[in-house]
DNA sequence: GTAAATTGGTGTACTTTTGACACCAATTGA
DNA sequence: TCAATTGGTGTCAAAAGTACACCAATTTAC
C-alpha cells in the first residue's frame, strides 16, 4: 500500500504553502510588445536604484478568493488596470523559486510568512496601451513598461514566468482568439498584422494577411481614416466580438 | 498606495495552503476512452460501497518538491504507473472545492490538516492500457479504470478536473502532439483513427483520415500483421518519436 | 510646387490541403 | 460457400495558403 494514502503523517506537521498569482501583462505601442512591470521598493529604505525589486505585478491569494479573483483584484490594485482579459496559463512551484539576496530581503519586509515555500499561478492579460498610462503612483510600487527586448533581470523567477507567458499568448494567438485586446478601439489593419508579425516574430504578407481578415469575423471598418501621419492615412476599424 | 503592498497584514495571519497535485490519467481500450480512478477507504471503517470515495489519483505535495516531481511520484505511489506522459493544465482553486460530507469525513481521518484550503495543480496523462492493468492492490486504496462515458460522482471538485483535462487533451491532439501514448506499442490504423474519433470525439473519413498519416512523421508500417481478429488482419504500425 | 520618403491599398496564378465519395480484399464462423 | 466484418485504396472539386509588384495619398525638405 502507498505510504502516502495510509498514513496522514507521510507530510511534515505544518508543511503549508503561500499561494500567489503573477500576471504577465502585455501591451502593444504600434511599435514593440511591452510587458507591465511594477517596481518596488522597501518601506523606510533609501530608494537606490538597485534596491528595488522589478517584477511583474503579483501577490498573495487571499485565503477566501478565487484564484481568477485574486488575479483580477492583484491587478487592480497594483496598476488599477481592470476589468481586463486574464487567462490563467501555468503553475510555478519550483521549490526554491528565490535565488537573490535582494528577493531575501524583500520577502523578509513585506511578507508575514517570508521563508514560507510560495507557489505562484501564472496569468497573462493584454491591453492596449493607448488606453492605459501607468500612473505615477506611489513611492513603494510603481508601475511601468517595459519592452519585452529588453526585459531587466527581474525579481524571483519572474523572467521565467514572462517567458511562458509569451509562448502562451503565441499560441492563442494563432489559434485566433485574443489578440483585438492589444490593440486601441480604433486601429489600421497595418497595426494588426504587425502585432501579428510581433506576436508571432514572422513576417507575413501584406495582402494575404489583408486577405485572411477580410474573412474573419467582427472587424469593421470605420468611417474615419488615420491622422497626423507622415504618409497616406490609413482607414481606421474596430473590433466588435461576434455573438 | 495599494494596500496589500504596503502592509503585510492584509491577509490574516497564518493563512496558508495545502498544494496538491490531481492526475486524470486517460487509457483507451481500443473501444472508448478510459480515466483511472482510486476507491480510497477509510482506514477501520467498514468497507461499504458508500464508503468509499472514488477519485482521480492525487495528493498533498511535500514541501520540498516540484510540481511536475509530485505529480509522478503521486501517480506512482497510488496506481504503479510510472514514467510516464504528464502534462500540468490547470490550477484549481475555488475556496470551496468540498461539496459533500463524505469528503470532509475523509479529509479529517487522513489529512493533517483537514480545514485547510487545498488548492490543486491539474495534469493529466496517457497511457495505453493494454500496458497497465490495474493491480488488485490494497484494501485502502484501489485504482481501476472506468469509462469516461459513465463517470460517477467524484469526490471533491474532480468532475470538474477531469472535464477540464478532457479538454486540454484534445486541444492538444488537434494540435497533433500526443496521441501515440495512448496507443500499445503496436497498433491498426484503424486504431489510431477510433482513437482521434473519440477523442475528437467526431468520425473521420477513412481515406482522408489515411492520407494524413502517410503525411506524418514517425508512423512506420511493421513487418507483421494483426493476429487472432475475426474478419481481415491489418497490418501493424509503431511509432518512433522524431527527432 | 516638386521631389523624396513613407505607408496604404489592391488582384492573380499556382500549389497545397481538405473533404466527399464506393468498391474489392482477407479473414472467421456458421 | 456464404454472410459478416474490418482492412485497404484513388479521384475529383473546393477551399485555403503562398508568392509576387505596382500605384495612391500624405508629409517634409528643398
Amino acid at each position: 500500500m502507498p505510504a502516502d494514502v495510509s498514513s496522514p503523517t507521510h507530510s511534515p506537521k505544518n508543511a503549508a504553502f503561500d499561494l500567489s498569482v503573477d500576471n504577465v501583462v502585455f501591451g502593444f505601442d504600434g511599435e514593440q510588445l511591452q510587458v507591465l512591470l511594477i517596481r518596488q521598493g522597501l518601506p523606510g529604505v533609501d530608494m537606490a536604484p538597485d534596491r528595488f525589486h522589478m517584477a511583474v505585478p503579483g501577490d498573495l491569494v487571499f485565503p477566501e478568493e478565487g484564484l481568477d479573483q485574486a488575479a483580477h483584484r492583484i491587478l487592480s490594485n497594483l496598476t488599477s488596470l481592470d476589468g481586463i482579459y486574464l487567462k490563467q496559463f501555468r503553475a510555478f512551484g519550483a521549490p526554491e523559486r528565490v535565488f537573490e539576496e535582494k528577493d531575501r530581503e524583500w520577502l523578509t519586509r513585506m511578507r508575514p510568512h517570508p521563508e514560507r515555500r510560495v507557489v505562484t499561478i501564472g496569468y497573462y492579460s493584454l491591453v492596449a496601451m493607448a488606453e492605459y498610462k501607468p500612473r505615477p503612483s506611489s513611492f513603494a510600487s510603481r508601475a511601468e513598461w517595459c519592452p519585452l527586448s529588453d526585459l531587466p533581470r527581474l525579481a524571483f523567477d519572474h523572467n521565467e514566468i514572462v517567458k511562458a507567458g509569451l509562448l502562451q499568448l503565441r499560441e492563442d494567438v494563432a489559434r485566433q482568439s485574443v489578440i483585438f485586446e492589444l490593440l486601441p478601439e480604433k486601429f489600421t489593419l497595418g497595426q494588426l498584422q504587425r502585432l501579428h508579425e510581433i506576436i508571432l516574430d514572422k513576417d507575413l504578407d501584406k495582402r494575404n494577411f489583408r486577405k485572411n481578415v477580410k474573412r474573419m469575423e467582427g472587424v469593421v471598418p470605420l468611417d474615419e481614416k488615420q491622422e497626423g501621419v507622415l504618409h497616406k492615412p490609413a482607414q481606421l476599424y474596430t473590433y466588435v466580438r461576434p455573438e
